[in-house]
DNA sequence: AGAAGATCGTTTGGGCCCGCACGAGTTCGC
DNA sequence: GCGAACTCGTGCGGGCCCAAACGATCTTCT
């Protein structure tokens, strides 16, 4: 797409490959560009704003959203920041180690930890986020503002759609074919 | 966005924090759905489709490029895939072992390694890319055409602009606060 | 011809990423 | 009460991810 081929060659390739096969290629271009836009984004703001602070894009989003809640449990903030559980645990780690948040016990439930920023994580944040900010302003400044709105909702609708959908949809898949264990992950202990 | 929170919420609690900041909400608004989208549709894929066939949602991109341009040098597989020439030695090396695909060398210059598909990944690929095309368009599947086709472009365009304006915007940014060197990365030998 | 420079894929170091197993802690059912 | 069932965050294994350094190869300039 973005490559050193036209799009119309790589329709072409496509065709040739899978010429009797009946393809949704609507579906496909919508599915890849989104893909492909995150992949630019995420380039374009760790060389940029984020470089200067030295975070990367999901430690930044991390930050984030624990800096707008002023304090929140690792699971929700795992939820929001659209990460699993084990790779926060990884992520904070990394920036407790720079100081920039804290962990703390919750009061009545022993298996919860919350998450809070330092001075150091808040002054950081309050710093950055303007800068940030601008960025996303530049992703879509060649956009309208309505071209950016619709955007924005249809993106929502098929965040929805998968919430809403997607466990039933990958059950069924599953019956059909049961799905082997992933290679990779902890192993039983015997 | 998906969490326990709803959107107002979320909206009263940055305002709270940053009341006085003037900031670009829309913007704000369609980069964090592009980046949720397609964190959202690249779990799909993997605990569906992928799962079947033990493969990440970045093996399969690299496997599908390599398919359709039946033979391709890596740089340019690298780009097409969207991913670091550094990245892609390693996930070349993952589908190497597990017999999907071979290197092979260019003619007349000994730099280039060239990438096909061996005869198994040639029946991974027919077999599975008529599935992974079933949820691409599950994906969309709430969208009209309009929709699905006005997204499509959209998202090009913002491809484009990054391509077209990214590199300068950042050595715009640069020039006012240059940037320390990433933390990570390889040391100088001595 | 030969040195200087460009470009290729690979290596390295640090970090993110997931799924699953696990132990600590809580809630439910009786 | 008190064990069974659930839920929490963390440990672990395998894999992706990038920037920068690097050696091999090719090109360009004199």
């Amino acid at each position: 797409m973005t490559g050193h081929h036209t799009l119309q060659e790589t329709e072409q390739a496509i065709q040739r490959r899978l010429g009797d096969v009946p393809l949704r290629h609507d579906a496909m271009m919508a599915v890849s560009n989104i893909y492909r836009a995150a992949a630019a984004i995420r380039q374009h703001f760790e060389s940029s704003v984020l470089r200067g602070a030295d975070l990367t894009w999901t430690a930044f989003v991390v930050l984030w959203v624990v800096w707008i809640w002023d304090e929140m449990e690792t699971r929700h903030v795992a939820e929001e920041a659209g990460i699993s559980k084990g790779t926060l645990t990884g992520v904070v780690k990394t920036l407790e180690g720079r100081g920039l948040i804290e962990r703390g016990s919750h009061a009545t439930d022993g298996r919860l930890v919350l998450l809070r920023l330092t001075d150091k994580g808040q002054e950081l944040m309050r710093g950055l986020f303007p800068a940030f900010n601008a960025e996303e302003a530049f992703v879509v400044e060649r956009l309208s503002g309505d071209e950016n709105r619709t955007l924005a909702q249809t993106l929502r609708s098929v965040v929805e759609h998968l919430e809403e959908a997607g466990d039933e949809r990958r059950e069924a898949l599953r019956a059909e074919s049961p799905f082997p264990p992933r290679r990779s992950g902890r192993r039983p202990r015997s």
